[in-house]
DNA sequence: GCTCAAATTTATGAATTATTAAAGTATTAA
DNA sequence: TTAATACTTTAATAATTCATAAATTTGAGC
């Protein structure tokens, strides 16, 4: 099992977040509670966390104050508002200097949770320059059908690039035939999966420059792209 | 600049669906229309997007549905739910989907074009939702058909893996032979009988790890996976 | 002790996959 | 229009994997 997520959660409805720390908590996260903006981003610059949920209406320093310093800090960490109902404007507000999500009060603890998952169970990286991906050593640009081991460059075809794509996005998970065959030739027939097995084979030697990559067959199902570390 | 990014826009209202896309488009996405479940599946197996908007209400196959085949075809790719107002079952449902975010019908283009912006800005990537059994010591993760304890995994084949989810959804209660006959080799007959065995016992041999793990056997019954604690 | 079910190990053959080479198919350039 | 090039598919062959079969041993239940 995972370590416990961390959430920073800024309230000052004492009695409102005594409730929801304990359900939080109850449901596996380590939470840290402050009643005002400023001891939040106090408490931001000591701890690393997951994810904040903050309350618009704070004393002292409101709620997208305390957002804006913690995305000039960390531009990655997830951020939930609370608002109040219907207003629009805050919500909008909030988005627009980065928050993730809203949530309007009164809001149920089964939802608050399934937000925070949405933003728990994905590695979240901002900005997508273009489509490039990690590949142990390697970089695979997908847009630009380029893939690089230090410098070294190699041009793919669409087919190819297509391919690794869609391995990487299943990193470490297997990939059925069926799914790439109808996916990437429109349809699952047996001479297409041997056509396939081609591409396979051809992916695996570009990557042989780096061992901690692995193209695995799972035999009879598909295709695992294992990246140890 | 980058390009465009691409929207799969699935909704069965014309005259909504007409503006909504427009709007998009003058943003600056590239938006595919479909005005019915079965074509969007149909679209995206063709296509690549960046993110799918779908309606819940649709006809043929609801949004849910749809969100099932995506996901199962890409874990990553965003996916907004349109729900009616104030149908919270709707939203938290499509949460437990795999959504990403709902958007509550009516709503305003502004506040639509600021939720696409938080999850086209990241590049996301899933940390994985598979279904991990827990089996004494091991885990079990049946999508992938790998076993492991403490981090040294095996792989099944699907016919083992299938035997293994079957003993384990009746976690210490008997399973019958023939049951397991019929729903795995499809019938029940002497020969297949010794072929599961064959199964059954090598299954024993990769739980031998823990010893709180026993897949007994009932003569003349079936077999018991039981599991101490 | 006897009989049959179950367990285990080894063998076998069919099916799947891998790899390399050759043939086909476009696409672009000359 | 032809030649050159880039890419995909088909083909041929080798290697591997796996379910079942077969052979043998163990053990349950009477």
């Amino acid at each position: 099992m995972n370590e416990k997520s961390r959430i920073l959660y800024v309230e000052d409805d004492e009695t409102l977040s005594f409730v929801t720390k304990d359900n939080l908590e109850l449901h596996g996260y380590k939470v840290d509670h402050c009643l005002d903006g400023e001891s939040s981003i106090e408490a931001f610059f000591k701890e690393t966390y997951d994810l904040c949920i903050l309350d618009v209406m704070l004393p002292k320093m409101d709620g997208f104050a305390v957002a804006e310093k913690i995305r000039a800090t960390d531009p990655n960490v997830p951020i939930l508002f609370l608002t109040a109902k219907s207003m629009k404007e805050d919500r909008i507000h909030g988005l627009k200097l980065g928050a993730d999500d809203y949530i309007t009060k009164p809001f149920s603890i089964e939802e608050l949770i399934l937000k925070i998952e949405v933003f728990l169970r994905r590695k979240y990286v901002s900005v997508s320059i273009n489509d490039q991906y990690k590949v142990g050593n390697y970089k695979f640009d997908y847009r630009n059908l380029v893939l690089s081991l230090d410098g070294e460059e190699r041009n793919l075809t669409q087919k190819e690039a297509d391919l690794l794509k869609m391995l990487l996005d299943h990193k470490n998970n297997v990939v059925k035939r069926s799914l790439i065959l109808e996916k990437l030739w429109g349809e699952d027939d047996y001479f297409l999966g041997r056509s396939m097995d081609v591409f396979i084979s051809r992916l695996r030697k570009y990557l042989s420059g780096d061992s901690k990559i692995k193209l695995d067959n799972i035999h009879g199902v598909g295709f695992k792209l294992v990246i140890e570390g």
